[in-house]
This record gives C-alpha cells, sequence and structure tokens, in this order.
DNA sequence: TGATTTACTTGACCGGGGTCAATCCCACCC
DNA sequence: GGGTGGGATTGACCCCGGTCAAGTAAATCA
C-alpha cells in the first residue's frame, strides 16, 4: 500500500533525511515505499537479496542470525528513526541476518539506486550515513568485548544500568528470552541471575519492570571476577 | 618522518584512493603522513582521541580491546591496503580500542578534515567509505555468529578452512595465542584443539605450519554439534 | 470467561572450556 | 656451543553456564 501524501512527512522526520533539501526529499519520496507488517512477521529473511534499505516510522524491529534447531542470535533492536541493512546494500550481498517485527510496524524502504543518488547529489547525506554504519560497528565492537570478557552476571548488570530508568524504574522492552539472546544467554540463567540480584537485595522483578534498589552495589558487580 | 615524495606513489596505490583525479590526491598526499612503526609498539591506545585514520602500506596492525589483567580479546588484523580507525574517526570518539604492531610497519595517516574534503567532492570516494565500513561490520556480525553459535572445534575448523592455503599447506600468520583470542579461545584450548583434530588424521600441525589431510572430514566437523 | 498456547521460572545434572601450574620447545643471542 | 626467555604444550582440576524436564504464570483467543 502507498499513500504518497504523507510519505513525504514521514520521511522528513527521519534522522537520516534531514540534511535533504526539498528538491532531493520529493525525488526521495517518489521512490519510497511504506511497508506496514505484522507483528511476527519477517521483513526479510538470511539470504534473501538486498536492493536497498529500511527506515522504521513505527514500531520496533529485531536483526537476528538464525541458528540449526530454530534457535537464534538477536543481534540488535531497531525503533524509530532507526535505519537497518544498509551495510548488505553497500556490499551487494544477500542478508545473512533476518528481520522480524516485534510490534506490528511501520517501515519505509527505499531503493539503492536512490540512496546513490542522494549520496552523489548530497555529501551531508554520505555523511550521515557514514556516521550510522560507524556507529552500527561500534556498538557491535562494544557486544564483542561484552561476551568475550565479561562473565554472565556482569552482562546482564551492564545491561540493566543502560537501559533507560525513571526513578530507579526499568523496564525490558521485549520479552526476556529476547534480551538473554542479546546477550548472549540462554532464558534460564537470565531468569536465575535476575533471581540472584533480587535476593541480594540490589532489584527487584515484577514481569518486565525492574526496581534498582541499590545501583551502586550493582555497579561494582561490574567490576568483580 | 616524511616524504612527501613517494608518499604519493604509496597513497595512489591504495585502494581506498583508486578512484581519486590527480588533483584530489596531490592533496591528499600534501596532508598524508608516513607512519613507520616498529614491531610490538602501540599506534594508539583505546583513549585516546580519534583525528583521522591509518592505511597499512606496509606490515600489519592487531586491533585489540584491552582488558584488565594485561588481558585482551582481538577484534581483527590488518595488512596492506586495509584502512582502520575510520570509524571512531566517524563518530568523533576516542579510540575504544588498541592498536598495536605485529611487524615492522609502514603506516599512511591522513586527517579527519582532508577524509570529509574527499568525500565532499567525491562521492565515489564517498561510496568506497560506505563499503569499506560495511565489511568491517559483516565481518563483525558473522564474527559474533560464530563465537555465538559455534564451539570450539568448530571456530577452529572454520577458521583453518578460511585461511589461504597451497597445496592444502596454510599457515598461522601470527602467534597462535593471538589467533586463539581472534576465535575467542584461551591459547591452551586452540593447543588441545589443534593437537586433537591432528590424532584423528584430519591435519598435520609443526610450528605456524598446517598441512590439511582430510578437508571433506574437516569440513563435516563443524556441522556436528 | 475459561481454554490453550506461549513465556517464564525452578530444579537437577552435566560437560565444555577456562584456570593454574609445570614442562617443553625453539628462536635468538652471546 | 650452551644459555635464556617467551611461546606452546600438556596435565589436573573445577566452575560457569548450558541442557533437559517439569511446573507455573501470563498472554491470547474463542
Amino acid at each position: 500500500m502507498r499513500h504518497k501524501t504523507d510519505l513525504g512527512a514521514l520521511l522528513a522526520h527521519q534522522p537520516l533525511f534531514r540534511s535533504l533539501d526539498a528538491a532531493q526529499l520529493a525525488v526521495m519520496t517518489a521512490a519510497a515505499q511504506k511497508i506496514s507488517i505484522e507483528k511476527n512477521d519477517f521483513v526479510f529473511h538470511r539470504g534473501d537479496p538486498c536492493n536497498g534499505l529500511h527506515v522504521v516510522a513505527v514500531g520496533h524491529i529485531k536483526l537476528a542470525v538464525p541458528a540449526a534447531n530454530g534457535q537464534q542470535k538477536v543481534i540488535d533492536f531497531f525503533g524509530p528513526g532507526d535505519a537497518f541493512g544498509e551495510a548488505f546494500m553497500f556490499l551487494d550481498k544477500p542478508y545473512m541476518v533476518e528481520a522480524q517485527a516485534l510490534d506490528d510496524s511501520l517501515l519505509i524502504w527505499i531503493d539503492k539506486q536512490d540512496i546513490y543518488n542522494a549520496i552523489d547529489r548530497d555529501p551531508s547525506f554520505a555523511r550521515r550515513m557514514l556516521a550510522g554504519l560507524s556507529l552500527r560497528l561500534h556498538t557491535l565492537v562494544k557486544d564483542i568485548e561484552t561476551v568475550n570478557l565479561q562473565n554472565a552476571t556482569q552482562r546482564v548488570v551492564a545491561y540493566l544500568l543502560s537501559q533507560p530508568r525513571e526513578a530507579d524504574e526499568t523496564r525490558f522492552p521485549f520479552n526476556k528470552g529476547l534480551i538473554a539472546s542479546k546477550l548472549g544467554l540462554t532464558p534460564e540463567t537470565l531468569s536465575r541471575l535476575l533471581h540472584q540480584l533480587a535476593e541480594a537485595g540490589l532489584i527487584e522483578v515484577s514481569g518486565k519492570r525492574v526496581q534498582i534498589i541499590d545501583s551502586a552495589a550493582l555497579e561494582a558487580r561490574m567490576y568483580v571476577a
């Protein structure tokens, strides 16, 4: 389904496209497509060819590497304003990850050629893409560091402290199984560690809600072997 | 030390700069610096500010995340023609990794501003940078997949089979400890697994030299739990 | 609302790979 | 040639976190 009318407005609100002038935005709008996708549906699968990139307008998308027995390793989550799949586009390689909607979502899809045109016309658009890829790279390096150099407790604590919180309260944005996979853990282990932190009086968990009781002691747990 | 004369020739041979025209190349050459660095010396440390990028002309560089007790996690190795550190440059963040020479090496350093100028003038240069970052990202995702979804044996076998070989012979390009770290293993475990593969008659190891005896059986090991 | 699936938790068990320490091997050097 | 020091190997041991299975809570749907 395509609604050219509000597509332009949608695009203009995405960080990636904020630098484009009116003419460029019009071109991009003409080329872009709205994709609405239902919760749990796939945007693409591993092995699919990649002819463009996606931007999340509404909802949340999970990027993951599928494994043998229905397993998976979550690479990252994407929300409104985030672009994903660019790296595969620039490499002209098929996707090696799969993208699945975690909520009913609205995506914007843009053809590779249109991206290249925007790069050619607007260097600041190129810079924005470079910054976006660099940020993604930075995140992955941090993830690799985390998985290799920190034990399970440290990873869980680091995750809790990295989440946005108000009045010392945080929420798991998605199912705990997904968070566990992102942290390189099994759901069982995550559950046990949360329980253990709760018993130590550092947090209180109920459902997706987490109360941070003693953030100083929590941080201390990140630095003990 | 700076030798403007051959710097231009050096630059012109790097994949990154092949698209530049003579004028741009001249500008870049004027701005670039040769850095010679001895084996085991550091190009930069974690936390250093990043004002440009490095290209390897001669030698080999190791990127790694330093850890507490002198430990480290090797992120990747870079050889002639490879650029490294770009991501931190585009993010305006200090390095979160350290770079160390594995051989006596010759690097080319280019200031951030000059890179931005080249991007502004030459969209195909921008594309090249984007492709470079995308490739790096792709590599990291594969590494994350490997560490999370494959056991130690599978990782070692995958590494052996991924290395260039002639007449079924491969070599470890660096100390085994570094390879082990890259694979997310301890040197002890790598040693044991190599021994084990050798006992099974799949390979023969002597020093850095590895003879692949039965590549079919090796590949089979990648797919068993 | 109750029924059925899906998510989460808890327990018992186990094994892959890490740790620590001793030894070996070889490259390098006088 | 023998010494020396760092990398590599090997052995003994153990623990973290995974696996399997059962039970419980929570979400979804008719």
